[in-house]
DNA sequence: TGCAAATCCGATTGAATTACTAGGAATTGC
DNA sequence: GCAATTCCTAGTAATTCAATCGGATTTGCA
């Protein structure tokens, strides 16, 4: 039941790209850095999350990335499920895959899946990026994160 | 944010001897035809839920498993942290690895893990095998699953 | 007394996944 | 034209997964 680093690391890097919504690009490098993370491993990440519409790229010198959307439109579920796949725990409980499993019919630990796929989802889809900002705006007030570069 | 097989497996075979608590050992190749488990596989995981006091083992010819407790008192959080570790989704909010991430002070996403973590758990740790076996028989009415042997 | 059925125990293995690392091409602001 | 960036592909060491196998030990029963 572990969430790979891909999971952590992406809604880490689109909190940092929400943190600096609306001022411009923001470079891979600065974002690895603030969050201690590999830029080239972030690299591939966020290819992932460009490809799947959530953020957007601008090349060249001054380039970096930007969220696709608003904070407030952007769930960590979305990130999620991007970076890692549906949010089902077993692939019988997954939407994606109708028919995966012969036993289906007759097992008893099928609607137990369901239920936690459900209680996942619940958590994940209901917290925004603008939400995670709001959080951190109210923990840091006083100390630490509020360093202008 | 999988399950592995072990702890699908194991919450299956867990049923199973569920289903025939009280009625003596069950054998591994019994529980491991019923279910379509390599017993070969289903021997490694009965061995770890053995060690951690969830089933006993009688040796010998007619011997087997059975459960070491009755069905109510064993939830599927008992036999999913015994096969695959803590239920949380990353380690810093596990709560057997107290320091193990610098950041986790200034760290925005941690309490969503948290958040995570306790809405899986309520799932399964409210779940008995009991309750597995009370639905079993409430969706076989009829049909299927009332085999004698 | 011996056979068969069972639990036990440890080793091995092929495939996949993870978490990077690396190299180099293309783009663009200054 | 240079430096900073995104883009793309490939490689790789380590780990985990999901079995598979061989053989030792225990025990009920004829």
């Amino acid at each position: 039941m572990k969430l790979s680093t891909k999971g952590q690391y992406g809604v880490r890097a689109m909190y940092e790209l929400a943190h600096s919504y609306g001022q411009g690009p923001v470079s891979l490098k600065t974002v690895a850095d603030r969050q201690d993370i590999s830029v080239y491993y972030l690299e591939q990440l966020i290819a992932v999350l460009r490809k799947a519409g959530l953020v957007n790229s601008i090349r060249g010198a001054t380039g970096g990335y930007v969220l696709a959307r608003e904070p407030a439109a952007i769930t960590v579920g979305d990130i999620i499920r991007v970076l890692e796949g549906p949010v089902a725990p077993v692939d019988c409980v997954n939407d994606d895959l109708p028919d995966c499993c012969a036993r289906a019919a007759q097992c008893i630990t099928k609607q137990i899946w369901a239920q936690v796929r459900d209680a996942i989802e619940q958590v994940i889809d209901s917290i925004t990026l603008a939400d995670m900002c709001r959080e951190a705006a109210k923990a840091n007030f006083g100390e630490g994160r509020s360093d202008p570069e």
